[in-house]
RNA sequence: GCUCUCGUAGUUCAAUGGAUAGAACUGCGGACUUCUAAGCCGUUAAUCUAGGUUCGAUUCCUAGCGAGAGCACCA
């Protein structure tokens, strides 16, 4: 369809070219997708753009220009076009067509990409913030690769800092002793680290209520300090045990869940090497950096625009913007891209410019090419409030997925499904239904996120599209084992409304991809899906592929079953860019 | 205080210069006894306010009101 769109745009362009307008290069017309298909599948608002240069009505332009296009277009494309007030409306031959592999982009084709997402911190829990970040920064890979790009993934992990500080201090106000032992399950070992960090963050906080500069609280921060000092050096046989082991649970925690989602990164990096790097870029550049108070290094970002952020505190140790500085170079070393983007929430937009400007002028050759992705967070209904690790009140992202596993095993209890199948439905329909719900809206908002609601498995969600794709598939089989064992395959019949419709839905799946990879938003595909699947469970109820007559004489319509084909490439090809899986039997 | 993001049915989200603002949930009302009811059909209901630009504004501009985030050693 946007070859056609193309052609009718040149069409239209040679019409304008015919009236002598002597400015034609800056007349900005479109030929675009028709919201409401009873209008056709695309229009054109030339004769709107036209009027007032011609100073005649759009009406009468329009006539005129459905002459031109009539005479003029290929009819094989277009099999109708039609004037509706200062509109001109066209029908494309909607014939089932290959579903590309690559929907050509040319921001995006040929182009090296690399994204930057899910960054969950080893020694802490695995959070709903970070599940958003995997989830948007898969989605958004895919779409890159979909429009051509050569992509690479990496998360970026803070294996090193306060936090891990916080946590190792947090372990003395713990309850149990450390998880060691082999009997213990990962998960176990990963929810102890999980509690140690919160445990040194509450010890922290409540010491912190006694004054800020109370004895007991400087002394605290003066352990945490200590530990991280330790972390650094490798100076305390204790601490490089305890560190080394947690630090080995919690990545391979992440790689089980990383399975579960469909992630499957290229590089890792860690800030135990950003760290080093970005003091030795910031010391280096002398011209740039400057100290600050306290003895803090700084960038001055208000000549840029932008404001000052520390680079290296006071202590002598790397901020986050330095580790982040020196990421920029670390990643640019191993494979040297035309675009890098990060993925996190959008509360660190503005350091981001911060970083990626300093980062540019040390490394004039990363200049215009870093770009960070902003998402929104993702908030309760209920208790509306930001979701933090450090006072605990997070609900761990491993268990949410959980939980949706749980709630579409409830709905399958009565499914005749053997139960060995049921443990891998649940978990693709559980993640389906969380990832949906995150990509089906503008990922740069917030998320209000009602586990009740979508613990029900209803409405418009993932369940919803892997539901269709599981009816059709089930179909498939019966019309197959039908057709073999002697059924009557017709085509005769007239084709219904709902038929037409779903195969003109099916020819938008090119433009909502293009859509979606231009502009990094995958919520253009989910919607689509939306739509698509929709209109397949009305084409469904309201049409028989399948015939069986008073004789036990079974038809079937494979003029339909061509069309149930090409709706189920369509929504696995866009649940596939959506980072979601398809499954059999639901 | 400064900067940024955002305000759409009762609720959660779409649409971003185009035609009658689309869904889902909720409410109310149906169909079925047939290819998976996690489904289908019908129905009620919305662009924060005031100006401006435009043939046309939910979309762009200005002001106001409201919400969230960021603004020096957390990430």
């Amino acid at each position: 369809m946007l070859s056609t769109a193309e052609h009718i745009k040149q069409i239209c362009a040679t019409f304008v070219q015919s009236l002598g307008i002597d400015d034609s290069e800056n007349l900005f017309f479109e030929v675009d997708i028709t919201k409401d298909m009873t209008k056709g599948d695309l229009y054109t608002n030339l004769p709107f753009v036209l009027s007032k240069k011609l100073t005649k009505s759009p009406i009468a332009i329009a006539i005129d220009l459905h002459t031109y296009l009539e005479n003029n277009l290929d009819r094989v494309q277009v099999e109708k076009v039609e004037v509706a007030g200062g509109y001109v409306n066209f029908w494309v031959n909607s014939a089932l067509k290959e579903i590309p592999q690559i929907i050509t982009h040319p921001d995006f084709t040929g182009k090296k990409l690399i994204f930057d997402y899910t960054d969950p911190n080893p020694m802490k829990e695995f959070h709903i913030g970070h599940l958003m970040s995997n989830t948007i920064g898969e989605s958004v890979v895919r779409l890159a690769e979909l429009g051509g790009a050569e992509v690479k993934r990496y998360s970026y992990q803070g294996d090193v800092g306060r936090h891990i500080a916080t946590t190792i201090w947090g372990l003395q106000f713990t309850e149990g002793n450390w998880p060691d032992d082999e009997k213990i399950s990962l998960t176990d070992k990963v929810k102890y680290l999980g509690a140690a960090y919160v445990a040194g963050n509450t010890r922290l906080t409540t010491l912190k209520e006694k004054g800020e500069n109370s004895a007991e609280y400087l002394a605290a921060l003066q352990e945490i300090n200590d530990v991280n000092k330790q972390i650094y050096d490798r100076s305390d046989a204790e601490i490089n045990k305890v560190y080394d082991e947690g630090r080995e649970w919690s990545l391979e925690k992440f790689e089980e869940l990383y399975k579960i989602l469909g992630t499957k990164f290229d590089f890792y990096f860690f800030e135990s090497k950003s760290g080093p790097l970005g003091i030795e870029m910031v010391k280096a550049h002398p011209e740039i950096f400057v100290v600050g108070e306290e003895g803090a290094i700084i960038f001055e970002g208000e000549k840029y625009g932008l404001h000052t952020r520390v680079f290296i505190n006071k202590f002598g140790l790397p901020t986050y913007e330095g580790k982040e500085m020196a990421l920029i170079k670390m990643k640019w070393d191993v494979w040297p891209f035309d675009r890098s983007y990060v993925i996190t929430g959008n509360e660190q937009d503005t350091a981001f410019h911060v970083t990626t400007k300093a980062a540019a002028l040390i490394m004039p050759e990363t200049e215009g090419k870093v770009f960070h992705i902003g998402h929104g967070m993702m908030k309760f209904a209920g208790a509306v409030k930001k979701i933090s690790s450090r006072t605990g009140n997070i609900t761990a992202g491993d268990v949410l997925v959980e939980q949706m596993t749980q709630a579409s095993f409830e709905k399958m209890k009565e499914r005749p499904i053997d139960e060995d199948k049921k443990h891998d439905i649940g978990e693709a329909v559980g993640v389906a239904a969380i990832k949906f719900t995150i990509l089906k809206q503008n990922i740069r908002k917030d998320i209000i996120f009602d586990p009740e609601k979508a613990l029900a498995l209803e409405g418009d969600s993932g369940p919803y599209v892997q539901y269709t794709a599981v009816r059709i598939k089930s179909l498939l089989r019966k019309a197959e084992e039908a057709l073999k064992s002697g059924a009557t395959p017709t085509t005769e019949t007239a084709i219904v409304p709902e038929a037409m419709m779903l195969q003109r839905t099916l020819m938008r799946f090119e433009h909502a991809c293009f859509q979606a990879i231009g502009e990094m938003a995958p919520q253009h595909v989910a919607q689509y899906l939306i739509e698509l699947t929709s209109r397949f469970n009305s084409f469904y109820t309201n049409t028989k592929i399948m015939h069986t007559d008073e004789a036990g004489k079974i038809t079937v319509n494979t003029q339909l079953v061509e069309i149930c084909k090409a709706t189920l490439v369509v929504i696995e090809r866009g649940l596939q860019t959506l980072g979601i899986r398809t499954i059999e039997q639901m």
